[in-house]
DNA sequence: TTGAAAGCGCTAACAG
DNA sequence: CTGTTAGCGCTTTCAA
């Protein structure tokens, strides 16, 4: 509360003895100026106690150095992956990242406030439509996360890659019927869950179908329990791994059994599914790369580069703990809880 | 990629035959402007397709409607709660929030370029030292969550009636010791909660002991484990739900019975703890309405509010699920797991 | 290598 | 109610 405004390059240069010009200069390109000087105006600058003032560069500049960062829930743990790998490779690159959740009616009105005041934006937001994504991309260069729409790039995990692994796993665990939890219909990410499980299925004569949609959280495993019920199942994929721990939670209150009555198995490896009883398997999603991918991309298309034409896809691994085990387990195993071996210890990283 | 800059003011001006400083006016105060006028401004604004450039406004203005969130970790549940509740409050003022995730170096050196974009901050990092707060302080308006500093204005949970709570819940169960796991050292969360459960502990005659500290994660309560075996102990009061989560995780696998041997008691209530088997018992910390306080405390000093000479108190509550029982209950419970009636359906709200 | 001067898009007096 | 005229703090020609 010093009462006197911030100083500016024009304080900067007097103190130092030269123009506005060269102050400005010193610190967007410092090889452009003779080292003495530089040296003079650093010096002065720290003594006025001088910061450059981003905004003011980013009317003349026309790029403010922010990205935004839009998502459907913070609180997601699937979400909060990606947002710190792409937090990361923003920071590392000088860029800072405004947070735009579409969970907030409010936020989602402001959208285009955000977008005038950033560079580029990546978007994690599945259920924002595609019409007004390409609205935005028409607006700013923008990267999609978990999602693909043509003529846009794109960061995806290999969902058939990963599903083709959770279909070989439970085949050999002898199921013969495996059924689909879908998340929000109609979104990217549930549409290529729910069809590469199918080919998995018909690939490895692993019969598949569905029941859904819900919720994306652990009340819609919870909720999707009792539709499971009447539609007896030995296997389940779930659409990710919060439906799969509120499933296997709701299941298990219900007196049923996971895994000897009911394999399941959950798509991200959140943090929470190594902790839950049993340990959650799951297709296990790179989130935190695929931030950092997706940030990546943007900045180096914000450099000039080239639209890639095909969405990046990066590698999965089924992460099998103790939520699935072999159809017959209930035939041999005895009514108590089973512990299956080295179920709980394997923490996420990402 | 139509090649024309976007519009300005004056293009609008130009197009709806009025002077530019109207156009201006028509957007920021609408009442100064005959309605006629803004209806053609508003027409010509549209047609051209003209928005207003935020960062140009912010240079006259002196004010970005923006303000900073800085977080330890974004991917940590509790953070994440915080961060909702910010974001949601922030968006339906009209401002637009920077987030800084000091869990990335880069991001933490770049702090100064964030503070010198926005309005104010809202910060929630515990390990930021305090000089390094105060600093932030000189420089913009802030406010604290879940951190108390003498002179700045913070918001915070009502520990010692939580941890209150907690106490006396364990002395009806039967508890005479309870061990304190504790988190980061040095912050304020974990001095306010170890200090306010001695006080709790006296006040029910109950004895307090410590362990840690141990980092605030899964793997800090996994570790707590340990050293929790060479001191026994009949009920736990862990710094937060991870390291509850964590331990009960750590302890079940070792084959002791969590709550028959020993109860375990959390804090947060974030979501995982009402999935883990057995549920978790936390004192339930309000944490979106703590980032939805912080944000609206901070709004009212920009808009010109005292700051308040005191921290605001939320009300927290305890939530009682399966991880805590009677002291004796391992001798006359079976050693198997024991079913706590209601222990899992409750989810948590924050 | 440096300075002078002209903006960037917007707001804010100050007339009228 | 509206137009004119200065800036805001910085970058960027253009000369020197």
């Amino acid at each position: 509360m010093a009462g006197n405004r911030a100083p500016t390059i024009y304080d900067v240069a007097r103190h130092a003895g030269v123009a506005a010009s060269t102050v400005s200069r010193a610190f967007s390109r410092p090889g452009r100026v003779a080292p003495a000087t530089v040296g003079r105006i650093l010096a002065a600058a720290d003594e006025l106690g001088y910061r450059l003032n981003p905004l003011a560069r980013a009317v003349t500049t026309g790029r403010t150095a922010m990205i935004a960062l839009v998502v459907t829930d913070v609180a997601c743990p699937y979400t909060a992956g990606m947002l710190r790998g792409a937090q990361t490779a923003a920071a590392e690159a000088g860029y800072s990242t405004i947070l735009a959740d579409l969970a907030c009616p409010e936020a989602a009105a402001d959208l285009d406030r955000v977008v005038a005041s950033v560079d580029g934006l990546v978007i994690a937001a599945p259920r924002l439509p595609d019409e007004e994504v390409r609205r935005l991309a028409a607006e700013r260069p923008l990267v999609l996360l978990d999602r693909v729409l043509p003529g846009l790039p794109g960061v995806v995990p290999d969902v058939p890659g990963g599903m083709r692994a959770a279909v070989a796993h439970l085949a050999a665990l002898g199921h013969e019927l495996v059924t689909y939890v879908a998340g929000p219909e109609g979104t990217w990410p549930d549409g290529i869950r729910r069809r590469a499980l199918r080919q998995a299925g018909s690939e490895h004569g692993v019969q598949c179908r569905g029941i859904g949609p819900f919720p994306a959280t652990l009340a819609g495993g919870l909720a999707a329990a009792g539709d499971l019920l009447s539609r007896p199942t030995t296997a389940v994929v779930a659409h990710d791994d919060l439906i799969a721990a509120g499933l296997i939670h709701a299941l298990t209150a219900r007196g049923i059994l996971v895994p000897q009555e009911v394999s399941v198995i959950g798509f991200g490896n959140v943090a929470a599914g190594a902790l839950i009883t049993p340990g959650l398997t799951t297709v296990a999603a790179p989130l935190r790369l695929m931030g950092d991918t997706a940030v990546r991309s943007l900045l180096s298309r914000l450099g000039g580069a080239e639209v890639p034409d095909e969405p990046a896809v990066l590698p999965v691994r089924l992460v099998t703990r103790g939520s699935t085990a072999h159809r017959r387990l209930n035939r041999t195993a005895p009514g108590g809880p089973v512990v299956v071996a080295g179920s709980g210890t394997f923490l996420p990283t990402s």
